[in-house]
DNA sequence: AGATATCTATCTACTACTAGATAGATTGGC
DNA sequence: GCCAATCTATCTAGTAGTAGATAGATATCT
């Protein structure tokens, strides 16, 4: 893999531990075997370590969501599909949505990471809204944002409970 | 009022804004015009201000509770209220609920600060999980870890849009 | 030669935290 | 009432360590 990869996904489990200020370069790059001088490199400051962050992230949720949901029928199971990516890394890594992490401490955040999480937000609510159209249901937009709600914040205390029973209840509870 | 709850007010705010490692004793005691020495007086550690933050945060909350629900007749009324103590701050402060802040970041929090956080969801469960019992849920527990995931996801996502009525319309989908 | 990626070495600013002193208020013994 | 002891809350001055960031040299590959 590239180098600018290695370093996001370094970046990208730690801050989905500990969120964006428990993150540094030296830790980053001492885990690499490399100097904290280097990467600024590749990402001169840190802002541009986390929008790039953000963005990989958000591409690399929907690509999986396409991948996973194409051969689906119902909104139903594409709903269901779209949880269990969440889920998938929520259960064997306990890790929390990326956004959800810096969703949270968003108003210390740098502008411009601050923006690619509510992208992040607009699109998921962009897709869920889709799917309870073609469900036919009578507030499409306030139930995507319900739902994203939902599993953003099951992610969350599942998380910090170490329980991913939480989560799983959550998704049951949708539609 | 007594000096060990201005500090913790400063810390509260600046802690919900941007999460626990953004908040510094530096900007604390600059804030109230004393040196950052002299906090370490009142808290000597900051593992110890964190957790006596969340433990008032947690009694200012349930007093709170207490207060709002204790005319009210049925669970509806209750939860509704119970859900209208997180949105006050929210609304005219935009600010989210401690734990859900701090929740976001908790594998890399002191263990005592985690274990609070722990605490606080754990009494909400109980709290809710009260409520769906004499409502007659079918299984009050599952439901009242629902209800609390939704309350917590639907602030951080009202925060970070600074845009309430996410958080209304998810109050709405309860029950 | 040029581009890419790393290094060394350094900077300034900030982090939590501590030691030791001080001023002022409070408390208890005689 | 007076004195000694203690407590409260702050200060100055400092520790060691970490933060992000930069300049300029070096190595490697095309």
């Amino acid at each position: 893999m590239d180098r600018p990869n290695i370093i996001l996904d370094i970046a990208e489990r730690r801050m989905r531990q500990a969120g964006y200020n428990a993150v540094s370069y030296r830790d980053i790059a001492s885990e690499i075997g490399i100097k904290s001088a280097s990467l600024h490199y590749h990402f001169p400051k840190k802002e541009d370590l986390g929008v790039a962050l953000v963005q990989r992230y958000s591409e690399n949720f929907f690509a999986a969501v396409k991948q996973n949901t194409s051969e689906l029928k119902t909104p139903q199971d594409k709903i269901k599909a779209f949880a269990s990516i969440f889920n998938s890394e929520l259960k064997d890594q306990n890790l929390v949505c990326l956004c959800a992490v810096l969703g949270a401490e968003a108003a210390g955040l740098p502008e411009g990471v601050t923006h690619e999480v509510k992208s992040f937000f607009d699109r998921n609510v962009l897709w869920l809204t889709a799917q309870y159209e073609a469900y036919g249901h009578a507030d499409p937009v306030s139930k995507a944002k319900i739902t994203l709600s939902l599993l953003e914040g099951a992610m969350m205390i599942s998380a910090v409970n170490d329980d991913n029973s939480i989560f799983d209840a959550a998704v049951s509870s949708i539609l």
